[in-house]
DNA sequence: CGCGACCTTGAAGAACGTCAATGGTCGTGG
DNA sequence: CCACGACCATTGACGTTCTTCAAGGTCGCG
């Protein structure tokens, strides 16, 4: 257990920053919330479907997702998350999960008791509000996903995909110049977008002899944004990423 | 502009105190929202995509969805809305809309300004967390309706969208002894499931010949919930509706 | 009566899934 | 240094679900 009000929680005051100007007092109120810090290994577990999580996890360092299983195997995962994220938020006000989370790569998450969050919230409205908005843009990314997997083709899925995640992280200083790193294998891209394998596998070498994507070594870098996001109609006002207006 | 104190907004009340007790000062707060009623003919949008709306929709009567455009006149429905639910809540804390919202049949709606809501989430923080609750809710729903079109079959698709709805209109006492109105045309079911309205009528009669369903003149009895249940892989966690336990 | 919206039906085809086998890469341990 | 195993990418053949196109048919309503 680690208490110490180390720089972990300046992710989270920067990720708060970026929408809403914060005051003295509730960058203060953040910094001194206690916190446990964990390391994990690639696809381990971090609260589990139907479980009662009385924390939040703060992803600090790797890729986490948010899943869930079916019978026979499959597998629909929901969502990706990167540093500055908060995947289980919602479990804040929904007491039980529908779904699970677990990370992707070796990640290092945050831990911070709903006890001391809700505390927070009632004590600073603003930051109530804020955290709130977060969970908005996390339902409209589901919202657009579903417009993915509902009604366009596997290419545009996952020229989409490339899209969305390439401007997540960029907004946190983890990618630039059309290239970031890509953890994720066939498979995940295909459970993420309700595609096989096989057909995810196609559909990149596809991508990849038109020079729309160079993807090797788990880097990837897009070739052609302009193409890519034609063919994934991405259009990133979903994002909600609107630099703060007043400043 | 009617800002009458009448009881359009004990659907308001009701609906928060379904899962949190209000206090009397709660209550009252929200009793005293200034609103704007009207009566909205069925197709017509209600906010629409890029928009930048002032003011919050509250479904009193009819059924609303939410929905996206995309190239081509394809079409995918977000969700549905029926008579207690916010379906733009979201507005409050995204400036811009980044989909359509409109009515599928006769209905009815109170406009309640963003302005008077922030002003009430930021004196009772109770109320917010209740508003917050019901997004989360919300983005449970679309994870779920995510699940579906992504790795359901379309019959699987189609049996979860009515235990979802039943529920939903059991919930507030629209429905009964598995019996609902069903106003949706076999379009609509196609777009909000990402099937094609052919393949959503092949369905149905297959349904019908099981005696899963009976669907006649806009009304639904479902014949076995058991049944239908099974075959959506139906699991009412997600809508989360389990009753105060604090009395 | 006629129109529009919706439902129904058939036939053909495209997009995607499944199955099964092969090969590549990487870390681990002998 | 090499052998091994695990995991992942790739490939081919084949099936199936679902889409598309096109043509009626039904129903309610002005």
């Amino acid at each position: 257990m680690n208490s110490a009000p180390d720089h972990s929680l300046n992710m989270l005051v920067r990720k708060l920053e970026s929408v809403a100007p914060l005051s003295h007092d509730e960058r203060q109120a953040i910094q001194s919330l206690p916190v446990m810090t964990r390391i994990l290994q690639p696809g381990q577990d971090i609260v589990r479907d139907g479980g009662q999580p009385s924390q939040c996890c703060l992803v600090l360092d790797g890729w986490t997702a948010r899943y869930k299983l079916l019978s026979e195997g499959r597998r629909q995962i929901l969502s990706f998350h990167i540093p500055g994220d908060i995947p289980d938020l919602q479990s804040l006000h929904l007491a039980v999960m529908d779904h699970s989370l677990c990370s992707m790569t070796v990640s290092t998450v945050a831990f911070i008791p709903h006890e001391s969050l809700r505390d927070l919230t009632a004590r600073f409205p603003g930051l109530a509000a804020a955290l709130w908005r977060d969970t908005l843009i996390d339902a409209a990314i589901f919202r657009e996903w579903m417009i993915g997997i509902g009604r366009k083709s596997a290419h545009g899925r996952i020229a989409h995909l490339f899209c969305e995640m390439y401007l997540k992280l960029h907004a946190v200083g983890l990618a630039d110049h059309h290239r970031m790193p890509w953890p994720l294998t066939q498979i995940d891209i295909g459970d993420a977008l309700g595609l096989s394998n096989v057909h995810v596998n196609r559909v990149l070498q596809n991508l990849r002899n038109q020079k729309l994507i160079i993807l090797d070594r788990r880097n990837l870098t897009m070739g052609d944004w302009e193409g890519l996001s034609e063919m994934g109609e991405f259009d990133p006002v979903y994002l909600h990423l609107e630099r703060r207006a007043a400043a």
